[in-house]
DNA sequence: ATGGGTGCAAACCATTTGCATAGGA
DNA sequence: TCCTATGCAAATGGTTTGCACCCAT
């Protein structure tokens, strides 16, 4: 499990390096410590947050240039702002369709995967709209943890 | 066509009143004004948006007060704050069931209608999350107002 | 060697807050 | 009259930017 998870982080970190590249975006260590973060990080973090991880390990970065980091990744596609109704933005590097639950609580935002409503075409009325290239669901409710401390 | 708009604006309106006093919130000329404004907006406004669309017939009304009153609005359910990856907060008015249509080139949000959507049941496994109670579907895309400039 | 990336500090923008006054109940 | 809501101005929090130096290429 553990092998596993490493495995898939350096498989993803490399594919990280050669994006980088491709987009002729320097592969410096600043860079390569957010993606990893991000990467490994299942709570949609914001910059301050990854910030602050990263900080225990990489004890020059500053706060500016994660900011510059997730901008730049974000640009080129390699993560994403998260949707929510919160003041400071916040990220996640998982770029295979899920959805997102959040609690109305604690704010936590779950991933899950929901293949019945990937599958329901949208209504007839969008083609009017425009073109939609990605859908996304945004459940909210009260998660057990927040209801277990009532 | 316009009598039915006013009709439901002055029923809103009216609606808005009521539920103003039942929540021991005093009905002021500028909470008026910024229901009605956001009633009436199908834009999803920004707070700053509304100010200056209030201040056209409203001279006296600071920024401030629209910013407190869509805050007191939201705290009690009159209004919702849109889920967006942008940095300015944007609200609604519109209470009952819809979704989002997000043009990821000029920003603008579509509100649509989507029954099968409202009707499929969440992934099983959200049990084991809590208790899930809104959903909402975001759809991004290109509008068809910005394919047709190119 | 060179140009993009970084750290620092200052600027910026959206939003919030303290305080004295005004206006709805 | 009483107390909440407002306007003003100042403070705040999150994010961005200008500039000189550094480092990946």
């Amino acid at each position: 499990m553990k092998n596993a998870m490493q495995h898939t982080l350096s498989q993803r970190m490399t594919e990280f390096e050669k994006a980088c590249r491709t987009a002729d975006l320097k592969v410096t260590h600043q860079r390569l410590e957010v993606y990893r973060e991000l990467v490994q990080a299942a709570d949609h973090p914001s910059a301050e947050m990854l910030y602050k991880r990263i900080l225990e390990r990489l004890h020059t970065i500053s706060l500016d240039t994660v900011y510059r980091t997730l901008a730049t990744l974000e640009k080129h596609g390699l993560i994403t702002r998260v949707q929510t109704i919160e003041s400071q933005a916040r990220f996640e590097a998982k770029m295979v369709c899920h959805h997102h639950a959040v609690c109305s609580t604690c704010g936590a935002i779950t991933d899950f995967t929901w293949d019945s409503f990937d599958e329901t075409p949208v209504p007839a009325v969008l083609g009017e709209w425009g073109k939609v290239s990605k859908r996304n669901a945004i459940l909210e409710g009260i998660c057990n943890n927040c209801s277990a401390k009532n």
